[in-house]
DNA sequence: TTCGTTCATCGAACCGCTTCGATTTCGAAC
DNA sequence: GTTCGAAATCGAAGCGGTTCGATGAACGAA
């Protein structure tokens, strides 16, 4: 019932404490011998040494931190797994805290974040952060921004190129014929949604005769797609968008189920070009051309980089990956 | 740059370290007047108390520890959502280990619980986990199973019936004329998935007339449900089964569209049950019939349980919430 | 004035482990 | 048989908090 602390195992293996540490930490400081029977006492009693004594005085955690927006968005599971691969490649684990789009949340976890000193913070910020962030630089704990970029250009960072990819979504309904384009996407505040927005627009710009209208919702259920579908589809032919770029699958997929439930023909009427390429896009009733984000490689990268500085072997440039996103045409924007 | 100590902080109000100590955590116990220039100096300072030295001392560590199969999985994350609700409310925080399938990383995690101390755990099993479990007993440590419940009886758990959710799914396949049934599986080491079709066969029983064909896939993606539904609809009509009972949503929408794409009408030549309830199983092409596990909820539940047993606040009798899972019916099984 | 009480504050031990410097052991060289 | 150096082992000092018993201050009663 009692923990098993250091001492017997010392005691059982009939040496020192400090022998004790050494052979399982540094085995090449003790004979042979005794890292034998230390070994083997620890096992049979089932020595587990405390986290937190041996942090207390090694200051070292061998932890990450990371906080996503939500972790229920398989997009973002994706991104944490990645995370983990790189990490426990390094023998670190991975502390995730998930913001559920709060931001006090998000402030609590980077606090944590310090309380238990991990040793590097991947961060996914929903919220505005600065002052948190800069605090934990001024701890020596370095940070990695993850699926968004400084503004301030002292953060290195693993990202998407947002305005590339809403240009790749709108240049493809343009390229099929497409003239008035909408794009539907929840909450202006959200950079990424943002960016994609302007990358629309910029395509749309340089397209005379199209237009593009900006439509926002409240959150990025499939259930407010179908919604959104629905009154689109009660607008008259005429006053309808042809084209409809997204800033999420799920917003996507439900919007192309409220059209056709009201008649309205995808892709012959509207096409409807998706956001982030997830597993259900390509088996939705009408498969969804979408813009693909490789999410788990990015978490992969992101906690490399913040491995590498943590290590101090990274230069000290500030390395700003940006990945480019990629378009997979499906039917919901190419009639068969 | 250098961590800000309780030493700073009684420095900086002029007090002695035990005095800020209390002033923070025990504020009853310390003069307004001082409790007030503690709080004031810690924060111009920005301290937070380390946790592992906060930990070795009081012996607490306010963490729970949770094992999920899969994160990526929304039932999981879900679960988790439920979890993190419960503790946080409780004042305590939830370790997640993600055990992406495999049972040497689920039982890292068990050790990784005790190492940090973790006050209870909640474990959805993967694999056979009895010693690991039995040992965590053994330190005081509190578990409650997830998604599973205890075949020795000795721990308490929340679960859903499969037996019956299986049976719920084949006995309205049977109930809308299907005779010659499938189910279709994956890993059937999985004991969820081996009582669901447990279930299944019971119903197929109870009808004279009726067969139950089990089938096996490797991995539950929707891409081997996509893959197995083409299969399907390369048999002749007769030797087809006329109604398939799946074990998830993934796999139950890629069968569907795999059917369709091959041909195969659905439900009229083949109707399709999903297990989940997933937020795709509405608005799939041919919106899906699913039983539905509110994941959620389990996960709340689960983890008020074990807070109750941590605090002692339990009865000796130990709980097994069992949900009853509920089918919701949509046209993958009814023509309209 | 002295003493007893109460309440606020402080000093120091301690949680379990790592690590550094000190001590012991042992074989080789003299 | 000594002496010396290297290697193996050990003792003890913390890491940063919490907590308990001790100390001191303030005040009313004798």
């Amino acid at each position: 019932m009692k923990r098993v602390g250091i001492r017997d195992v010392a005691e059982r293996a009939g040496v020192s404490i400090s022998t004790v540490s050494n052979a399982l930490n540094r085995p090449h400081m003790v004979s042979e011998r005794l890292v034998d029977r230390v070994r083997s006492a620890a096992d049979q009693l089932g020595y587990v040494p405390l986290q937190a004594a041996q942090q207390l005085r090694a200051g070292r955690s061998g932890l990450l931190g990371m906080t996503v927006i939500n972790i229920a968005n398989p997009f973002f599971g994706d991104m944490v797994a990645g995370a983990e691969d790189a990490a426990s490649a390094a023998g670190m684990r991975v502390l995730v805290g998930n913001s559920s789009d709060d931001v006090g949340k998000e402030r609590d976890h980077l606090e944590l974040f310090e309380r238990v000193q991990v040793e590097g913070a991947l961060v996914s910020p929903f919220g505005p952060l600065e002052p948190w962030l800069q605090r934990l630089r001024g701890r020596g704990i370095p940070v990695v921004l993850v699926d968004a970029i400084d503004d301030t250009g002292e953060l290195p960072s693993v990202s998407f190129d947002d305005v590339a990819g809403g240009r790749l979504a709108a240049e493809h309904l343009l390229s099929t014929g497409r003239r008035r384009l909408a794009f539907v996407g929840a909450r202006e505040e959200v950079r990424q949604v943002r960016e994609r927005l302007q990358g629309a627009r910029l395509a749309v710009a340089a397209h005379p005769g199209a237009s593009l209208e900006p439509i926002w919702t409240e959150r990025t259920t499939s259930e407010l797609g179908v919604a959104f579908g629905e009154q689109v589809a009660a607008r008259s032919p005429a006053d309808r968008p042809d084209g409809i770029v997204t800033s999420n699958d799920h917003l996507a997929i439900g919007l192309v189920h409220g059209l056709i439930s009201r008649g309205v023909r995808v892709p012959d009427d509207v096409a409807v070009v998706g956001y982030d390429d997830i597993e259900f896009a390509a088996i939705a009733g009408v498969p969804l051309t979408s813009v693909r984000q490789p999410a788990r490689e990015m978490g992969r990268t992101a906690a490399e980089l913040l491995l590498a500085r943590i290590g101090g072997t990274a230069g000290a440039d500030l390395g700003n990956v940006v990945y480019r996103p990629e378009l997979i045409v499906r039917a919901s924007t190419m009639s068969t």
